[in-house]
DNA sequence: ACCTGAACACCGTTCAAGT
DNA sequence: ACCTGAACACCGTTCAAGT
């Protein structure tokens, strides 16, 4: 699955060494986040801490070689709304800070690597391409107000996944999404916007 | 001014050093963050690490003692406001998130002492419940909509904060929390709830 | 081509010794 | 009462040696 060909891992034991190590960083990271410790993962993994470096050089690289695959699936989620509907932005977004939430710390990483030139980058800026076009086709319906930046809807559920990470349940994310959308529907009523003069 | 006595610095050489610290501190937190290292800010201020521990037995004791009359000026101003207008809520919003981003890290170390038996905790406590507050006033205004969760203002604008602390302009936070606050506010048709239903 | 793990670097924290 | 800094612990990362 790399972009470079060139790079593909050919020896058995080695695609079966990258195997574990991602099965093992899956399981680190769903329980101590993505700073779980990578002498531990390369550990469990029964490979020496050099292998796991050989395979993921950064800790970026791990967790994009663990995330993209839901990235793609999520950014290819917008890609099929039409936008007609409020709840679809709202329940794509949920979606979206559902997933940010697979590992605590994920929300930050995605964040951080946005707008870089890594791997993880590149998956962030097709999600908030897709995010933006979806926001785009909305204004188009008159669901979403024109004046509203197309970019506010990924970024606030980035936001909000970061914060509901902790959390057990999900109902503070939802009702904290849910207005957060709310806030970039277009209003029924036009005396709404007099504060913006203000 | 902490809180117990008996734990007053009396020496005058302690008392310098520990306002040494603070200052050395605030400058190294306003450039590399609240994860600066602490090594590097006992050097700079001229006492030994153990001093620095001394008097901070924790990082988040040092960063409580250089945002907690900050905090306080803030829940102070919520206190002072009536809750008749959403610009009021707004306004108090942005200067929340504006302090927050003090620091980078800030933001997330305020969340985490949130709800802890902290001293930073407790002036976390104080900022929700006047916030709170402020949102439970505006609803009997009528501004704010009265199934909104009192809490969901300043966790949008800790999440809002958090997410912008990298920008350099306010522009993006700004229009954030404005979004963030409308869909807050008291609507003015009420078929547009008709979604809660979905 | 890939793996190993010792070695290095860095940082946070404690505590025995000192003033 | 307070300060000092060596010592310890821990972790990330590199690279020479090996298969």
């Amino acid at each position: 699955m790399p972009a470079d060909p060139t790079t593909v891992t050919r020896r058995r034991d080695a695609q079966r060494n990258r195997q574990r190590l991602l099965d093992v960083a899956d399981q680190a990271f769903r329980k101590h986040g993505v700073q779980a410790s990578l002498d531990e993962v390369a550990r469990r993994a029964g490979v020496g801490i050099g292998t796991l470096y050989r395979h993921f050089p950064t800790r970026e690289a791990l967790i994009e070689a663990l995330v993209a695959a839901d990235l793609e699936r999520v950014a290819a989620l917008a890609d099929g709304l039409a936008g007609d509907t409020l709840a679809g932005i709202d329940g794509w977004l949920a979606e979206l800070a559902d997933h940010s939430v697979t590992y605590r710390g994920l929300a930050e990483a995605l964040v951080t690597a946005t707008a870089t030139s890594s791997a993880l980058g590149d998956a962030c800026t097709r999600l908030h391409d897709a995010g933006r076009e979806l926001v785009r086709r909305a204004q188009r319906h008159g669901v979403v107000r024109d004046d509203a930046d197309p970019s506010d809807a990924v970024d606030l559920a980035s936001s909000i996944a970061w914060l509901t990470e902790r959390d057990a349940d999900t109902e503070r994310r939802q009702r904290l999404l849910r207005a957060a959308v709310d806030g970039l529907r277009t209003t029924g009523t036009d005396e709404l916007h007099a504060r913006d003069q203000s």
